[in-house]
DNA sequence: ATGAAAGCGCTAACAA
DNA sequence: TTGTTAGCGCTTTCAT
């Protein structure tokens, strides 16, 4: 286990300055032919590669070609498929990717972050956590460019890649009403999570328009995993005056409420999940695209990157409803 | 956008030298507490935060906290909650992780990991694509620890972290003929995937055990996306003398083929997928575990950090047969 | 076309 | 306890 070769070393072998190296390395002119070529011999006998972490040092004001990535949780499909189109993104404009997770913790959020920062990253793409942001001011005054995605960050001003929760929610539970339900339930996880307060929000909007009353023992909150809501909805079925329909505020709430409700309920999905269409009867879904969100914060943090100095924006992507079946289904007393 | 503040800055307002500046922010000793509280001061007055990237400049034979993991996809359930797991086990190390994605694309992988290593990263954990190796053998005896994890890299001698894929899809297959079935379909991705290669060896080998002839009628390899194994299935049962069972070799396959499978075709899937215990009939799979897998490999690479030295090792994780109903159904001519 | 000197931000090694 | 000097591997700047 020999020490990895430096510019020196190749610049030995060549019998050339490590300068002549370090321009036949990053292409740049001024090099004779022959020199070169006596260099990239030395450089493939050797095994040379060049050291980012020394180079970036140097260059000032030059980038790291690395940015960071901080979502909830890897595992859940709605950010695995973000993550994959935001690295995507990055590998084709020649960027590495520091993944994190906050595990909905704003004190891990934090320590990833300046973990992240500490590794002189050019910029950020977050879905943050509940809370305050400010402490991330003096990286972003100090050159790290920011983006938020999927959820809003209070007191942060960057860019924001979002949906309209409060619309694809409000539509879904209208579909719901248009079909005869008078009593919905909301499952929904941590209503401290911006885009669950959003969808809580569009559900209690289309009861309003609707003139329906809001029935609290309709709305579960703080569902974390999926057998989470699978209890929910069996407490749910269970108390007098039952609903006939459930709107689960995310894909995980969806696929845990699904073990215990029976058929005949109605139910409408926000995100999709596997199999939806092959369930009996298929699942109504609100779909946003996670890949969409993901390819348009990479594009609006390069575009920073690159030198964008207009002011911060905020990009509402749409969610479209998808009628399946369960969402049809009539009002059924049990 | 100013600049970020440096030891220097730091130490200029505090009135010390720039040592002292990173004694304290290093938490060393030999500082007098009267100047460690300027120091710190200072320090958040400024808004100060250690370059890393410099640190790990001089730090000779330090490490640089940061590994990198390389899947073939990140959107794929089973690589997220891999990648998930590893993400856990560097953050609990005080490690940042570098992720990329491959996407089968050996040409792809290498210049992923070049990126890793030009950034001094302390270890690799890869899922490798086919192909060879070797050319990881430079970044091997300079330092670099690699991890292989959920498949086998030829050429390539490193700790290695995989399930008994072949054990598993012989136990399943055998379980169908146990159950009646003589003509089972494989449904697979590329098989030039080691473990889809393993998976369609123990579905030979059940089928041999078995005295039954394989058929390769019976047969599809290269099922890259869901849809392609919808289609696959339907060619398959249109076909004179159809199977009456399926062996699905990955998550993706199975959620595909259910598409088109029918109810009363057995079906095993290699790998869980959400839902599968909520169709009818609930499908019987061949289990692994993600978590498992990333965390193993986790401890693997960071024992191999800190140090250790012995001989390369392959951990062989069990796989379980769990049963829930599509495995048991009978034959049935349709 | 090539090289020498200096320095990026930090820390190892050695004073004082 | 504190500071000085040198140098990590590279690139900028300025010479030749």
């Amino acid at each position: 286990m020999s020490d990895r070769p430096t510019l020196k070393d190749v610049a030995a072998r060549a019998g050339v300055s490590p300068m002549t190296v370090s321009r036949v390395v990053n292409g740049e002119p001024g090099v004779g032919p022959e020199t070169a070529a006596r260099v990239e011999r030395a450089i493939r006998d050797l095994g040379y590669q060049r050291d980012a972490v020394a180079s970036q040092l140097r260059r000032k004001g030059q980038l790291a070609h690395t940015i960071g990535l901080l979502v909830d949780n890897v595992a859940d499909p709605f950010m695995a498929a973000f993550a994959s189109a935001v690295e995507d993104v990055a590998r084709q404009r020649g960027n590495v990717v520091l993944i994190g997770t906050s595990r909905d913790d704003l004190k891990r959020e934090r320590e990833v972050i300046a973990a992240f920062t500490a590794r002189r990253v050019d910029g950020l793409i977050i879905i943050p956590v509940e809370g305050s942001h400010r402490f991330l001011q003096p990286a972003v005054s100090t050159g790290t460019h920011v983006v938020c995605a999927d959820r809003r960050a209070p007191g942060l001003d960057v860019d924001t890649v979002i949906v309209d929760n409060r619309e694809g929610v409000r539509d879904a539970v209208a579909h719901l009403i248009a079909h005869g339900h008078r009593r919905i339930a909301f499952l929904g996880d941590r209503k401290e999570i911006w885009t669950i307060a959003e969808r809580h929000a569009g559900y209690l909007e289309a009861l309003a328009a609707a003139g329906l009353p809001a029935d609290p023992a309709l709305v579960r909150n703080g569902l974390r995993h999926a057998p989470d809501a699978a209890t929910a909805v069996k407490e749910l079925l269970e108390q007098p005056d039952p609903p006939t329909a459930v709107f689960a505020g995310n894909d995980i709430v969806a696929v845990g409420a699904l073990e215990t409700l029976p058929p005949s309920v109605a139910m409408v999905a926000f995100g999709d999940f596997v199999l939806a269409t092959r369930l009996d009867p298929p699942v109504t879904i609100v779909y946003q695209d996670p890949v969409a969100i993901g390819t348009t914060a990479a594009h609006l943090l390069f575009a920073r990157i690159h030198g964008d100095l207009s002011q911060a924006r905020t990009v509402v992507l749409p969610t479209h409803l998808i009628v399946r079946g369960s969402g049809e289904l009539p009002p059924r007393s049990r």
